[in-house]
DNA sequence: TCTGGGGTCCTGTTTCGC
DNA sequence: TCTGGCGAAACAGGACCC
């Protein structure tokens, strides 16, 4: 999908199309999930602290994302690509790999594009928003493909001029190189994959170590026969808080350690997993991060048990200097909930029972804004009584202003309340097309 | 106003058990 | 009983991806 988050809040919301929007954290340390295309044009990418934005940006739409939207828009696609074929890997909301020959979908080029291009239609027909296509004979150059079609396109790799198209690309295009291994190599002279190719096996796992190596090579020469593998499981389970100012106090430290350790327990448990190794996160004030991690003598999905294991963890953490970001993962899953019998014994009268409430904390009065932002983040959808459907533009100073508008609507007018206005409710986000049930997918890779 | 959150994989070192 | 060696886990850190 291009520039997901972005495109989805696009088109549900019309005042917005045709304009710069950026989904990220609001925060003081927010930073860039996806900037739409327009964005783009003032420099705006993905990963880029939310302040620079707002610097390279200052008159475009800065919402929160809204993760729930788009797995509903996420979940539309996968039905289409599972029409395709059973062997469907998902890498993210917004991208998967399929492969079409398992599905018998498609055997050659031609077949290949037509089969590409229905799927572009039924995306849009079905979601409203414009998706990419890459066709090649691996995940890698299939990859590679699908980058080099967005936005709203489709490239195809044709079998046989593999090596002459990744060449004189830069080593960065290549999946697994990032900042660090493009200068690692870039200092060894290695800029292009040419240059890797060239390179040799042997010098690129002196270089990068065996595994990065070996891998390298094999991509530089575009040899890929990784296959697509449907439902992969989870291996860890993991949260973490970035806070908007450093935490300080050792005591709170402690508190929000046991509140992610809850939080980390309850996503577990939803998942009906449970697990052997606590892992605890700290990210200093210097920005300096470190990992504790400590394996139990079985998997456990007892919040007692992990919150006291993290609270040990942190025993051997100095966080003099304050602390801007913690976070509490469970590894070492087994896929069966496994009673932990030492564990239950041990905690005994002392586990308290972990319920879905959220870990609501009281608000202290200064923070009367924070609560503001959350009971009307930027980009959520709100009904008013009279007003009908819309989405908050802004809040602040106890008010909150709403845009009246829906995905089928023109772009509306916007109207300012008081926060504690009782006529204004948040809402649910309303579907992008009008009968997403109606769109036919028969035929789509018979 | 510098740098999110949720993951995966790999590597080097230490620890542990036989 | 002491010691050595070895391999498997455990542990910590880092790169990368979306």
């Amino acid at each position: 999908m291009d520039a997901f988050y972005a495109s989805a809040e696009q088109a549900s919301k019309p005042s917005l199309r045709g304009k710069a929007v950026v989904v990220g954290g609001l925060g003081p340390r927010g930073v860039v999930a996806t900037a739409s295309y327009e964005a783009r044009v003032f420099g705006v990418r993905s990963a880029m602290p939310m302040a620079q934005a707002r610097r390279l940006a200052p008159n475009a739409a800065y919402l929160v994302p809204r993760f729930g939207f788009y797995r509903a828009i996420s979940e539309q696609v996968m039905r289409l690509l599972h029409a395709l074929s059973p062997l469907v890997e998902p890498l993210s909301l917004d991208e998967a790999f399929v492969d079409l020959e398992a599905g018998e979908a498609a055997w050659d080029a031609t077949s290949a594009r037509l089969v590409g291009e229905r799927l572009r239609a039924d995306i849009r027909a079905v979601t409203g928003l414009t998706g990419s296509v890459g066709l090649a004979a691996s995940k890698m150059l299939a990859k590679i493909a699908s980058e080099e079609a967005k936005p709203d396109g489709l490239v195809l790799i044709e079998p046989g001029t593999e090596r002459a198209m990744l060449g004189p690309m830069s080593v960065r295009t290549l999946p697994g190189v990032g900042p660090a291994t493009g200068d690692h190599l870039r200092r060894a002279g290695i800029t292009t994959v040419d240059d890797l190719a060239e390179a040799g096996e042997d010098e690129l796992v002196r270089l990068l170590g065996k595994a990065h190596g070996h891998a390298l090579h094999a991509m530089a020469l575009a040899h890929d026969d990784r296959p697509v593998v449907a439902e992969r499981e989870a291996k860890s389970v993991s949260v973490e808080d970035t806070y908007d100012v450093d935490i300080h106090d050792r005591l709170r430290v402690g508190l929000e350690v046991q509140r992610l350790a809850d939080r980390c327990v309850r996503r577990l448990r939803a998942a009906g997993l449970s697990g052997r190794t606590i892992v605890l996160k700290v990210r200093r004030y210097d920005f300096s991060t470190l990992t504790r991690s400590e394996t139990l003598r079985g998997p456990t999905d007892d919040p007692a048990v992990v919150r006291e294991a993290a609270a040990r963890l942190l025993d051997s953490v100095d966080t003099t200097g304050g602390v801007r970001l913690l976070g509490v993962g469970v590894s070492g899953l087994a896929d069966y909930t496994q009673e932990d019998l030492f564990a239950q014994a041990a905690g005994e009268g002392v586990a308290e029972q972990v319920t879905d409430e959220g870990d609501r904390r009281e608000e202290p009065a200064e923070e009367q804004q924070a609560v503001v932002e959350r009971r009307w983040p930027a980009g959520h959808d709100v009904r008013h009584a009279e007003f009908g459907h819309g989405w908050v533009q802004g809040s602040g100073l106890g008010r909150v202003t709403v845009r009246f508008e829906t995905p089928g609507s023109e772009p509306g007018r916007v109207r300012t309340f008081r926060v504690d206005d009782p006529d204004l409710e948040p809402a649910d986000p309303l579907p992008l097309v009008e009968d997403a049930t109606g769109v036919s997918t028969e035929g789509v890779g018979a």
